[in-house]
RNA sequence: CGGGGUGUAGCACAGUUGGUAGCGCGCCUGCUUUGGGAGCAGGAGGCCGCUGGUUCGAGUCCAGUCACCCCGACCA
């Protein structure tokens, strides 16, 4: 491959575009790789094709070698089966759905494990035929809310999705398996830096289920570390270490005081500091004494809804997210104005276990750093008026325990006990264990060795293609732009020509057509018009590992050897540079 | 959907009390220049987001509307 400058079909920008926010936005867009055409829909121009089509390629290779076989199926899908799988209703905006001349619904497939189900139940009906894995590379639409940062998250994408169908659930963990060992080879090929976190399985449904980040503070996942052992989770499968039950048999009976005006937890800690009959002679009251009660209209799959309070401590906000995760598949919403009235015990502000909890009440959970024996200070189910030192197990009860704080840096890891911290990750890969929920909504059975119909369990498997770009790019560029691993650079060396005469020009062109012929990708910039200092910065900005500088050296016989991504540069003769190139792109 | 912001040339931006639309980059022509985004001279390029209003006159003021960006909610 020899690319040229003079000829290649882009621009690059001297400014930052004023939309691009993330450095793998701004700098594909100003190393001219995409183009914006919509909000979250990207056009790929020649360099960015290159990149884009070296990560597909890699990522199809690897799927190869694994054993998978790729299938291919249409964007443009009719509603029938998503209807089957209810989608079409819960997906809900966003889906792009649109009609036929006929009126007919069809969607954009936003994902395919309808249609792969459907494929492997015309094609198969015996428990000899599997396992199983078939993929495809495709291109997804999902109407997002909000598409933001260029191609990280856009409404039109490419993924590679596969499936896998085994008989029994070893089958699966052992499916399971093969994908998460393909997807550590295909992204340690792609140059990406990743964790593999636990992860909840969300409304898919399913149990085992692992998320591949990429750290990076501009992505959009948020994980938590450990700072000592290698434990790392999505903040939805973080499960509080267990808190043991305190002794409360010496602690003072609790008390009812008049706290008016103190709706907020803030207003409450202050006016009980103010206060000569409740400040504590031994320190100050702080948020962590307050037990905060959240209320909640959690909605069922069956469509019946109940209000339900969740309890934690004062200084901690709640996390509705992970909240969501143990109670699925409920739907969670804060409690509204007009919920009050149809529940009269909830008093606004001063809501608390006593009226909470037990039969007949309100379902009360309570995170698990509100442990049994502890005391607090918390609402007395009366405007204006909060009990101190009420005891959990000796003042109240509760109904369970939720996970139910956002975790903070700071809080214990649940392996090793040391302290995790937060990180921030762009989602480059998913792998979970399905289950039969497709097979049986799509009715894929297969006769297993005594001749008895039973429902095939399936695993399902994402990696964003489209996403890896920006991702490869977050992960691998400088304030000077684009550092691209080898693999998936547009080019493996970019030889720069410089000055007014011939004879540079001529040595360049020569070294492009060796190293073309010896199968190095090679981009050229033979601009006779443009200065050095353009050239040189064009060169960093498009982020190709290995640049040449052909110039004013070369009357020394000598070439200049740059290497992008350590920014060393040493003079090779020119006799040796072809040979040195080949070795370095062969390595 | 809530909050904030922006719409003027391909890109980045300025535009005062309302008075014929500007700068830089990029683009075209010529000359000079050639190791870190060159210089000079001459050019091309505009539905000032859209609609309505006020006014002799609107990029500018008023009302409405649309679009886009950012933060949040949401996100198999």
């Amino acid at each position: 491959m020899l690319l040229r400058m003079s000829t290649l079909f882009v621009r690059t920008l001297r400014d930052d575009p004023a939309d691009a926010e993330v450095p793998s936005h701004r700098l594909l867009v100003r190393a001219g790789y995409v183009r914006r055409v919509a909000p979250g829909i990207f056009s790929w121009l020649p360099l960015g094709y290159l990149v884009y089509r070296n990560i597909e390629r890699i990522v199809r290779e690897e799927m190869d070698a694994a054993g998978f076989q790729e299938v291919h199926f249409p964007a443009l899908l009719p509603r029938e089966p998503y209807d089957r799988s209810n989608r079409w209703e819960e997906y809900g905006d966003n889906l792009f759905r649109l009609k036929d001349r006929k009126d007919g619904d069809y969607l954009l497939g936003p994902t395919h494990e309808e249609m792969f189900t459907l494929m492997v139940k015309g094609e198969y009906s015996s428990y000899k035929d599997l396992p199983l894995v078939i993929y495809q590379i495709q291109t997804k639409y999902r109407d997002e809310a909000r598409p933001r940062a260029g191609i990280l998250r856009g409404r039109e994408f490419v993924m590679k999705d596969s499936y896998s169908f085994d008989v029994d659930d070893t089958g699966l963990e052992r499916s399971y398996l093969r994908h998460r060992d393909a997807y550590i080879t295909c992204f340690d090929r792609l140059g990406l830096d990743y964790v593999i976190v636990s992860a909840q399985s969300g409304a898919m449904g399913g149990s085992q289920s692992e998320e591949f980040l990429a750290p990076t503070e501009y992505g959009e996942d948020t994980y938590v570390r450990c700072t000592a052992c290698d434990y790392a989770a999505n903040v939805e499968a973080v499960v509080s270490p267990p808190m043991p039950a305190q002794d409360a048999s010496s602690l003072p009976p609790a008390v009812v005081h008049d706290t008016p005006d103190t709706p907020t937890i803030a207003t409450l800690v202050d006016v009980s500091n103010e206060r000569e009959d409740i400040r504590r002679a031994d320190r100050a009251w702080t948020a962590a004494d307050t037990l905060k009660n959240v209320v909640f209209m959690a909605t069922y799959p069956d469509g019946t809804s109940e209000p339900l309070a969740v309890g934690v401590p004062g200084d901690r906000e709640v996390d509705v997210k992970r909240i969501e995760a143990a109670l699925h598949p409920a739907v969670l919403r804060p409690f509204e104005e007009g919920d009050f009235p149809k529940y009269p015990a909830l008093v606004k502000g001063y809501i608390g276990p006593g009226a909470l909890g037990g039969e007949g009440n309100i379902r009360y959970l309570v995170d698990p750093r509100v442990a049994e024996g502890t005391a607090w200070i918390t609402g007395a189910n009366e405007k204006g008026r909060h009990v101190y030192g009420l005891v959990r197990g000796r003042d109240f009860d509760v109904d369970g325990q939720i996970e139910a704080v956002e975790i903070i840096a700071g809080d214990p890891c649940p392996r090793c006990g040391a302290t995790v911290e937060i990180a921030r990750g762009i989602e480059i890969g998913h792998i979970f264990q399905l289950g039969r929920k497709y097979a049986e909504a799509l009715g894929l059975t297969v006769l297993d060795e005594n001749g008895k119909q039973v429902t095939v369990t399936m695993g399902s498997y994402g990696l964003g293609v489209s996403r890896a770009v920006a991702a490869i790019a977050e992960q691998h560029c400088d304030d000077k732009g684009l550092v691209w691993p080898r693999e998936v650079a547009p080019a493996d060396v970019h030889i720069v020509a410089t000055g007014k005469e011939d004879a540079p020009f001529e040595t360049a062109e020569e070294l492009a057509r060796s190293l073309n012929e010896a199968g190095v990708r090679v981009l050229i910039d033979d601009r006779r018009g443009a200065s050095p200092g353009v050239k040189f910065k064009d060169a960093e900005l498009i982020g190709i590992p290995t640049i040449v500088v052909v110039g004013k050296r070369l009357a020394d016989g000598v070439v200049e050897l740059r290497d992008r991504v350590t920014g060393e540069s040493a003079d090779v003769p020119v006799s040796e540079i072809a040979g040195r190139l080949i070795d370095l792109c062969r390595a």
